[in-house]
RNA sequence: GCCCCCAUCGUCUAGCGGUCUAGGACACAUGGUUCUCAACCAUGAAACCCGGGUUCGACUCCCGGUAGGGGCACCA
C-alpha cells in the first residue's frame, strides 16, 4: 500500500487557555504523527483579531511543551493574509463566491436555519463602498456531501443544510472555514484530526476543496468530546478545564497524557500505564471510541499517584524544591528535603500534596493533649510511653537514626512489649512528633527530624500532659 | 425547530454471531495486614437503553423508537 506523507496539525485559536479537550486533540494528532513517521504542525488560528490574545498563545505553547508534545513546525494565520486574499479573489472571479450585504441573522428568537442568499447569482458585482459587504461561498444546491470519517465511518450531509456560508469579512479578513481549508490544503495536511464539534464544518471545507479543484482531500477523524459529569460538553462549571491549573495543582504531565489518551482509546488489553514514548508506538487512531467520555478526576489522581511512585527521589526534589522554599522558607538542607519527600511521597496524590502534607516536619505542631490518647490509655500511660520513647531515641546511634529500615525495626520491636499493643507506644509517639491524627509513622518522622528535634518534640508533649 | 453523531457496571472501557454464568481499571463495600493515614492483599456489589426483525443462535448484524451529545455566527 502506498502512503503519502502523514502531516497533521493542531490548530487552536488563541482565544483562551489550552484546556483538557484541546490537549487531548493535540495529543492524538501528535501520536498519530509519531506512529506514522509524520509531521506535527502547530497552527495558531488567530484570524479573529479581537478575541485572539498573545497571552493565550503563550499558554498554549507552554502547555504543549509541558506535556512533551513537540511540534515540527509552527504557523500563524495572521501572517498569511496575502495567501488567503489571493484565493479569495480567485473564488470571486470564478463566480464561486459572492459579496453579500445582508444583515447578520438573528439567532436569538428561534433559528431560521442556514439560508441561501438572494445575491448569490450576482457574483461579479462589486460592492458600493458605503455598504458593508462580506464574502459568502456559493454553495451548490441539493447535493449530498459524503466523507469517510476514520473513526465514525461514512457521514453524509446535504448542502441544503449548509446555506451560503460566510468565508470572509473582506479580502483582508478571512473567516475560519476558509482560512482553515486554505491552510490545510497549502500545508498538505493528510489527516485532519479534531473534535466532534467540527463535524458540521467538514462538508463546508470539502466544498471549498472542490471549488479549488483539489484532487487529494485530507482524511478526517472526529474525536469524541470530553464531557462533564452531567454529560454536557466540559466547561468551567464542571471544574477546572485549563491545563495550567492541573500543573499548578501538582499533576504530572505523564499522568495527564496517560489519562487523556485513555479517555477514548485503549490498547484492547488490560494494560493501563503507558508513557508517551510507548503510546507513540501503540496508538491506533481508528480504535478511538465514538462516544464522548466523562472526565473523571479520581482516575486522574490514580494515574498521578502511579507516576509519583515511578519518579526517583532526584526528580521529585526538582519538581518540589521551589514550592518547599515558597511554603517553608529556605532554612533546610537538601538531605533533609530528600528525607521529607522520601516519606511523604507514599501518601501523596499530587506533588502539591507532598509539600502541603509535610507541614509538620517543618513546623513544630500544635495539638490538644487528648490526641495523645490511644484507645483506653490514660495520661499516665501516655507519659510512660513517651518517657520510654525518649530513652529509646537517646540510645540510638547516629548510624541507626539515619537508617530508615533500622529505625522501623527497633521501634516495632520495642513497641511489642507494650502489652502486645504496639499502639500504646507508637500512637502517642507519633502524635507527639506530628501533632496529627494521620501522618507518617513515628520512626519515619524520627528519620526525618533527627534525634534532637524528635526529643524536643517529645518533651513538649510531656509538658502538655502536665498542664 | 433543522442537521449530524452516538448508546456495555456510577465512570473509563474489553467484546467484533455461539468461548458471556459479559472481562479489566477507577470509585464503592467487606475482611486481612497495621500505631494512624496511604499503600498492599482477598472478597463482594455493580452493566449489554427499548421494540421489532435477520439467524439454529444475538451484547454483537439491520430497521424503528428513546435517551444523550454536537452543530446550525460577519467565533474558531
Amino acid at each position: 500500500m502506498r502512503h503519502s506523507k502523514v502531516v497533521v496539525r493542531f490548530a487552536p485559536s488563541p482565544t483562551g487557555f489550552l484546556h483538557l479537550g484541546g490537549a487531548r486533540t493535540a495529543l492524538f494528532n501528535y501520536l498519530f504523527a509519531k506512529k506514522n513517521n509524520g509531521q506535527f504542525i502547530l497552527r495558531i488560528e488567530d484570524t479573529d483579531l479581537v478575541r485572539s490574545k498573545k497571552e493565550f498563545e503563550q499558554d498554549i505553547k507552554d502547555s504543549l511543551e509541558w506535556l512533551g508534545l513537540k511540534w515540527d513546525k509552527i504557523f500563524y494565520q495572521s501572517q498569511r493574509k496575502e495567501i488567503y486574499r489571493k484565493f479569495l479573489e480567485q473564488l470571486l472571479e470564478e463566480g464561486k463566491a459572492f459579496y453579500c450585504n445582508h444583515q447578520k441573522r438573528a439567532a436569538d428568537d428561534g433559528f431560521s436555519g442556514p439560508h441561501f442568499c438572494s445575491l448569490r447569482d450576482k457574483c461579479g458585482e462589486k460592492p458600493r463602498f458605503n455598504d458593508r459587504f462580506i464574502i459568502r461561498f456559493k454553495t451548490p444546491r441539493g447535493r449530498d456531501i459524503v466523507f469517510n470519517d476514520i473513526i465514525r465511518g461514512r457521514i453524509t450531509v446535504n448542502t441544503e443544510t449548509l446555506g451560503d456560508f460566510a468565508i470572509a469579512r473582506s479580502l483582508k479578513e478571512p473567516l475560519y472555514n476558509f482560512a482553515a481549508m486554505i491552510d490545510d490544503w497549502q500545508m498538505k495536511i493528510s489527516h485532519i484530526i479534531r473534535g466532534e464539534d467540527h463535524i458540521s464544518n467538514t462538508p463546508k471545507q470539502i466544498l471549498l476543496y472542490e471549488a479549488f479543484k483539489v484532487e487529494k482531500l485530507p482524511l478526517y477523524a472526529h474525536l469524541p468530546l470530553i464531557l462533564g459529569k452531567d454529560y454536557s460538553k466540559m466547561s468551567k462549571r464542571h471544574g477546572d478545564t485549563a491545563l495550567h491549573i492541573y500543573k499548578q495543582k501538582g499533576f504530572l504531565p505523564e499522568a495527564i497524557i496517560n489519562f487523556l489518551v485513555f479517555l477514548g482509546w485503549n490498547p484492547k488489553n488490560d494494560r493501563e500505564i503507558f508513557s508517551l514514548q510507548e503510546l507513540e508506538r501503540e496508538f491506533i487512531l481508528k480504535d478511538v471510541q465514538k462516544k464522548g467520555a466523562i472526565f473523571n478526576l479520581d482516575k486522574l489522581l490514580w494515574f498521578n499517584r502511579n507516576y509519583i511512585r515511578k519518579k526517583n527521589l532526584e526528580e521529585l526534589i526538582d519538581l518540589t524544591r521551589e514550592s518547599f522554599v515558597k511554603e517553608y522558607g529556605s532554612k533546610f538542607d537538601l538531605a533533609f528535603l530528600a528525607r521529607v519527600i522520601e516519606i511523604e511521597r507514599e501518601r501523596a496524590n499530587t506533588i502539591v500534596d507532598i509539600v502541603k502534607n509535610s507541614h509538620y516536619l517543618f513546623r513544630v505542631p500544635h495539638y490538644s493533649r487528648d490526641l495523645l490518647l490511644w484507645k483506653e490509655m490514660d495520661f499516665n500511660d501516655v507519659k510512660r510511653a513517651l518517657l520510654y520513647a525518649k530513652e529509646l531515641i537517646n540510645k540510638l546511634s547516629n548510624t541507626e537514626s539515619d537508617n530508615r529500615d533500622k529505625l522501623k525495626e527497633v521501634f516495632l520491636r520495642e513497641a511489642g512489649i507494650f502489652d502486645g499493643d504496639r499502639g500504646r507506644l507508637l500512637w502517642p509517639l507519633r502524635v507527639a512528633l506530628s501533632g496529627l491524627k494521620t501522618s507518617a509513622s513515628p520512626f519515619e518522622i524520627v528519620y526525618v527530624l533527627g534525634k534532637d528535634e524528635s526529643l524536643s518534640r517529645i518533651d513538649k508533649a510531656l509538658a502538655i500532659l502536665i498542664t
